[in-house]
DNA sequence: ATTGTTTGGTAACCTGGGTTAGTAACTCGG
DNA sequence: CCGAGTTACTAACCCAGGTTACCAAACAAT
């Protein structure tokens, strides 16, 4: 618990001026020093166990290496837990990649945050995630923090991932199956970007097949597959709506993939879990996260960022998806049952 | 973009000293001025839109109220994604309540940090979760750092929740529903405390009833569930494997509660979730997050923290438990079926 | 020998706050 | 009206680094 070594300690030790051990020490380019007086500053500060104080540091050159991400920590659904752990994940990845740090400013659950309480969290940028609350990001951008909106949210400056391009993709899977009646699982929050860009990319895919597109809530959906006629394909929103499906369907008998086809969004672990393991739209995460702090590195270099393309979605091919039942019988995939 | 507003010119334009603008903005105790001083130098620093610098004050006062959360944030399995995000969550929770911020520090897949890695993230002291290496733990507290342990851990200075009694009153619960045959599902990690602990409580109950006890992992629970003559009850290592249990208790036509009673632990989205809902273990993760705080204070003030109690657990009453079939006919609870 | 240039190094000041030790001016009791 | 106490305020220094501008000595060129 003794007072830290500070640079002026060093110095002493090796005798040389503070300049001389900060300039050593940094390896300034430019600065000349003999190798004895290198060493020697090098030594004193082995043996004093020196380090520096990145406090003191990010005080005189204005940096502080750290960007914050705010998000929502509450809300207790399933999928938005799996989503916020991976969201984390991702940018502490990110972050630690390029030697950042990484400050976790939780969304409070009721009012709202100020900018005064961002910055008090000493940060360089600002990462919002979900934080559902535009007056907010307004602020923020307003004050000319360097910040940037993670996938859905306020629209200036958004990194986000291709959520059209991936369910247009994954419909037109489908299509190619054989499938012809897909339904298209929309999202709890149907004016939330990325549910309207999702749907928008299922119906884009079905009428380029001149197919009809359906829309339903998750609870419809689970209702529709009890049905006889029920549809031979769903498109879910989410993993988690994929899967809520395969249970039910499993419950009324159907069988995934050789009854009914199902098809998830973000290839998280809810994906992995299911059984059969979903078929789903890869959410690029890793990417999203490092797209997010390539903006800030150019707000901070004072160039303003480009616009950045959606990132693209890949369809990860597990075992939700077969053909349609009755081309099964063209392309035998199960025994007929009974 | 325009250089930051600080004391200086606060001062400046409220025609006063440095000093004087210091002490007034933070109410100091003792410090005299008139009420129009103090209005001037509010008037200025609401009209220069002054923020002080956490940094600079984090420097002088060697204090930055912050603590790192050290985490694991690889791990795909979905109970540790709900977990890791709970215990965030709490953590944020517990952290604002108090004024501190939190900086994630997430653990390495591979390799290691080093105390360097992780005093350079400028923090006040360290909340170590799941770290699963107790060399690192080792060296964080050789190095006199403040630094706790959250749950399973290194041992010293560890603030853990009771999950021995927590387990022991819900095997005591289903014993005095007339449960005989109780299996209890054990954790991957067989040595870690916390799979430890919950076993023990496990077994403390089944002698206690003069019963004998039976361990399996989730594989081999999973495979008895479909043998004729199954056990009437399990409790299961967190909330997770219970969830697992009565889906394939389900496959195997068996319905929970009424044929099968389920106990999990955590009290998590994943315990609402299933189908029926768990009767569950609640982990108060925000009295131990609070209890983890109090630690780190203790420490702050150089005072040695008391030995923390294991922090009481409390047994969740939701519908996946109920008096064994046996029993059932005498105190009825469903229809007896076909 | 004189002048210019490079090498090696340092004093002094900067970041933006917090704190200590004082000092004038006013008030009060005797 | 004189000393003691209080009120109102401030100069100077601290935190632990980074930076600027400059200087003396060594060396090179004229």
């Amino acid at each position: 618990m003794g007072k830290a070594v500070t640079i002026n300690d060093v110095a002493r030790e090796a005798g040389v001026s503070k300049t001389t051990a900060v300039f050593v020490l940094n390896d300034r380019p430019g600065f000349s020093a003999t190798d004895l007086t290198r060493a020697r500053v090098r030594e004193a500060a082995q043996k004093l166990g020196y380090r520096r104080s990145g406090l003191a540091r990010a005080l005189s050159t204005g940096r502080i290496y750290t960007v914050g991400v705010v998000l929502r920590m509450d809300g207790g659904r399933l999928h938005y837990s799996v989503y916020a752990k991976d969201v984390l994940a991702a940018m502490a990845r990110a972050c630690r990649a390029v030697g950042l740090r990484l400050t976790l400013i939780p969304f409070p659950a009721e009012g709202t945050l100020s900018v005064d309480d961002v910055v008090d969290h000493r940060v360089d940028g600002l990462i919002l995630v979900s934080h559902y609350n535009d007056e907010f990001a307004r602020q923020v951008y307003n004050a000319r923090f360097p910040t940037v909106s993670f996938g859905s949210g306020y629209a200036e400056r958004l990194v986000d991932i291709d959520q059209r391009g991936g369910v247009r993709e994954a419909t037109e899977y489908l299509l190619s199956l054989g499938h012809q009646r897909i339904v298209h699982i929309q999202g709890e929050s149907f004016t939330s970007r990325a549910a309207m860009e999702r749907r928008l990319g299922y119906q884009e895919a079905l009428a380029a097949a001149g197919l009809e597109a359906q829309c339903l809530t998750l609870a419809e959906a689970l209702d529709v597959v009890s049905k006889p006629d029920h549809p031979t394909a769903f498109i879910a929103y989410n993993d988690n709506a994929a899967w809520q499906l395969t249970v039910t369907a499993r419950e009324r008998g159907l069988y995934v993939p050789d009854d009914l086809s199902i098809i998830g969004f973000d290839n998280n672990v809810l994906a992995e879990t299911a059984v059969p393991p979903l078929t789903t739209v890869e959410n690029p995460l890793d990417a999203q996260a490092e797209g997010a702090l390539k903006v800030l590195q150019c707000l901070w270099q004072g160039k303003e960022p480009p616009q950045m393309a959606p990132i693209p979605t890949r369809l990860i091919h597990r075992q939700s998806t077969a053909a349609p039942p009755g081309l099964s019988l063209k392309f035998p995939q199960k025994e007929p049952k009974q």
